[in-house]
DNA sequence: CAAACAGGTTTGCATTACAAACTTGTGTTC
DNA sequence: GAACACAAGTTTGTAATGCAAACCTGTTTG
């Protein structure tokens, strides 16, 4: 391996989704593109986030659309029900697809 | 596999080391790792940053311990040199098995 | 000698991650 | 039925970050 081709794999990170990158929001996304869909509640204690926390990182996705957010009531309570989109799924597929040829390089 | 060893390997974001894994930071890092050295100039031109960010990551690195910064005068022009440590090693391999952890649970 | 240049560093700014404080609606107690 | 606690989120305030423009220091060139 030349370390022109290394340089050429490494630059990669410059195009890194920073929505996707951050560890939280990535550890949010990993968890819907497993299981499709799950509370507000259930997920913010699962992840040991605090709820501002959590909550702004929900809006972030959402706002680009890797997520959907549904508000409902069940049994008179309020219930957020997060879910990803296909989109999500994409932007989740190309960064996992980044990071393992740089991990790679790394062999 | 269950949702909740989906959960437990996913909390390893949460413990993700932040110096490693901004993407400059990562880039820079990985090509230490494979060359051990290479100077300033070389470095922030190949990876297309500019020099002043280029030397803010170069510092938070530095100030970590991950990388040694030497100052040299060659042909009367100064020249910066940066090489790797061995916790700079063990920091980018820590990440690596971290991060194809967590990439793996998305297959 | 002035002006351009090379190699970095510092400063200023816009963005971000985070938690504390706030809001809104539901049950509970007296 | 008024006051109070509680659950589910959101908004706000703040400290830290990433970035490039401006700055500094020494060297070469016209």
């Amino acid at each position: 391996m030349t370390t022109q081709s290394l340089f050429d794999v490494l630059l990669i990170a410059g195009d890194i989704d920073k929505l996707v990158h951050e560890p939280a929001r990535l550890m949010l996304l990993s968890i819907l593109y497993k299981i499709d869909s799950a509370d507000f509640v259930f997920l913010q204690k699962q992840m040991g986030l605090t709820r501002g926390n959590f909550s702004t990182h929900m809006s972030k996705l959402e706002e680009a659309h890797y997520i959907d957010v549904k508000k409902e009531f069940v049994e008179r309570k309020p219930m957020t029900v997060l879910s990803i989109t296909d989109e999500g799924r994409t932007a989740l597929e190309k960064y996992r697809s980044q990071m393992k040829k740089i991990l790679a390089e790394l062999e």
